[in-house]
DNA sequence: TTCTTTGTTGCAACTCTGTTGCATTAACTT
DNA sequence: AAGTTAATGCAACAGAGTTGCAACAAAGAA
């Protein structure tokens, strides 16, 4: 039944993602662990952890897996079709707080969304 | 200055495009190929069709890249905020002919969108 | 505390998508 | 037809992610 046991590298990897605020790819999650830890056991804790509800995961850039905190979503329902978003300057990937809802399209039923916007964040825009 | 020579591959990947109607992967390219063709060769095609504003790409399911046939576009101007979508029956990817605008989101400034949908389409839908 | 169970980790090998360098071949030009 | 240049095939490689298996460690039972 997968009791998720709390042992140090889960920890190592909560603690990145508190560092960081961003979303973290299973690469960038490793240079910020001791590199003793290896790399399946990084995919390994990424996977436990979306599974337990406290990461969500979406294709960001390049078709890479990216992995972000989840805010307000349980282990049964996970609401991820907010906006994710990459600055075109400092490259950093996060999660834009706002709900999209999609008109009737062409006829099409649809259950599920994905939407990466790539632009500049505030930190970075020319004022 | 690379002058895109109309070879018989080149007119096999067009032809395959055209049957389908639907969005490709290089790997689903290659099945509609006579099996001499080399996978190299499929996905240099792909990216000289890209070049010349015949296809576009984007990111799909499990982060592979897929091309589909450009409507509305010149080689300068590539207008593909468009949303994709992918039928969770029958797995087909398509683009919508949707335009799609995000409000000010976070004060964050958008200027590309990935949009990805997934749900059922018009011949999947159980009426 | 010690035993036992069961989840976790490391390692090596592997899959899959996509790319690169290089020699060869085919297409277009004159 | 000859020369130029793009297109192709091949083999090897790169990067993200997965799998099987043995060794290890955490949590609970005795």
């Amino acid at each position: 039944m997968a009791v998720l046991r709390k042992t140090k590298n889960l920890q190592l990897v909560l603690d990145a993602f508190s560092k960081s605020n961003h979303a973290l790819t299973a690469k960038a999650v490793m240079t910020m662990l001791p590199p003793t830890v290896n790399k399946t056991t990084v995919y390994r804790l990424l996977d436990r952890l979306e599974d337990g509800g406290e990461l969500h995961s979406f294709v960001g850039e390049q078709g890479v897996m990216h992995y972000a905190k989840c805010h307000a979503c349980t282990t049964e329902a996970h609401t991820h079709s907010h906006p994710h978003f990459q600055c075109l300057s400092c490259n950093e990937v996060s999660c834009l707080d706002a709900e999209l809802t999609f008109p009737e399209l062409a006829g099409v039923q649809i259950s599920e969304a994905q939407i990466f916007l790539k632009g500049h964040c505030q930190s970075c825009l020319p004022t």
